[in-house]
DNA sequence: AAATAAAACGAACGGTCGTGCTTTTTCTCA
DNA sequence: TGAGAAAAAGCACGACCGTTCGTTTTATTT
């Protein structure tokens, strides 16, 4: 009988076969828009004989999120762990993720953020991968930047989740710009962004003046 | 004979009621979503009754588009014009925005985001609406940011478009961490990231440092 | 080479989709 | 109130969807 363990098994060669398929389509299209019907045509193969190796369209997609994220994580933060802690892994951590969303997100879009969008407000077992993977990501990030505030890199005042809340924020900003607007210049703003965060938690400096608070509750009105 | 242009019509009335409800599930779906089934069946009218008054569904997004950004602009930016210049209107500008947000866009969902993301690769009619409604939006937003500088409540080192970039970042965020993620901090972080980006312009300081130029090179390796 | 398990296929199912038609109902104005 | 237009309904179409099932082809092992 045939082992299906068997690291080279057809099977499983045609799996990771459908799985880069599915991984093209759904960055472009969005897991929802990710059809078994293209996905077997683009292959050359039967909906029944790609349906088959993942029992449903779920299961698919929740695949294709797992595929994903291990790439970007092989790409963005394993290299990462390489630097020395602190700040250079931080901001290594960041020029790699800008580097792949340069050459692999904005030309072909992300399944992150499509994915968040698509499934945010729907339960199941899509949506609690989306966010599992997630949570992780940005764990990874806090993590770094924690270690970096007790480098003595950052400013013991800096919260880390404010910190890779805003990142998250330029990420998010660029792929808008980028895709949507087509603005060639969302990089470089990317990266401004960035220092300019850093900065603010590297100098030690007055706590942000709260000039708006006078604002704040008038301007609602009129 | 009905006269087409009266503004209580039937057709015309219905037809609004039908937009109402086109925006309710394109906020939760989003407009590739949003079918002329569901929606026919939400008013309790049939899918033909519903079409004839679009005369097609890409008509339909294209006016959910339109009626979100009026909303959007009723709520958010044509309050803020009653304020003065510089950075009271601008900061009116982000909380009203905030405040939306918070109250039907994280509840309901975004037409602008999820859109965005829906069509940012996709070329047509649809996309293009998208795209100078955000514009429009932005500009709105850099002009403000313009005002700011010009009275001087803002430094003129300040560039309008990396404030922009970084302030739509800002509400990006806060939707994914707010929506996805579920995290009830994630407004008070949307406030924090507007006073630090706004405190970094108000205040003469000493340009950021570039303390990741010597990682910049050095961190893809490893 | 025969036996057996895995993999792929092909056809069909019930649904939903957007979109044309024609017909019926409803509104509006003279 | 009756003529006529506007609005809504009803119906059908072709296409695609995810999924199931029985069959056939291909791999793998004895």
């Amino acid at each position: 009988m045939a082992k299906p363990g068997n690291a080279s098994s057809k099977g499983l060669q045609t799996k990771s076969a459908i799985l880069d398929a599915a991984l093209a389509i759904a960055s472009r299209d969005g897991l929802e828009g990710l059809s078994i019907g293209m996905l077997a045509e683009a292959l050359g193969m039967s909906k029944s004989g790609v349906f088959a190796h993942f029992g449903s369209r779920e299961e698919l997609q929740i695949a294709v999120i797992d595929e994903y994220a291990r790439r970007f994580m092989n790409a963005v933060f394993h290299p990462a762990i390489g630097l020395p802690r602190g700040l250079p892994r931080l901001a290594a951590m960041f020029e790699n993720w800008l580097h792949r969303v340069q050459t692999v997100e904005i030309p072909n879009g992300c399944v992150f953020i499509s994915g968040a969008v698509e499934f945010d407000d729907r339960d199941g077992p899509v949506r609690e991968r989306m966010v599992t993977v997630n949570r992780g990501w940005q764990g990874e990030m806090q993590k770094a930047a924690r270690q970096a505030i007790d480098c003595g890199h950052l400013v013991p005042a800096c919260d880390p989740e404010q910190l890779v809340f805003e990142l998250y924020g330029v990420m998010l900003a660029l792929h808008h710009d980028a895709r949507l607007l087509r603005d060639a210049r969302a990089v470089e703003r990317a990266r401004r962004a960035f220092d300019r965060i850093i900065a603010q938690h590297t100098a030690a400096e007055a706590p942000p003046a709260r000039t708006r608070a006078a604002h704040r509750t008038a301007s609602v009105a009129a």
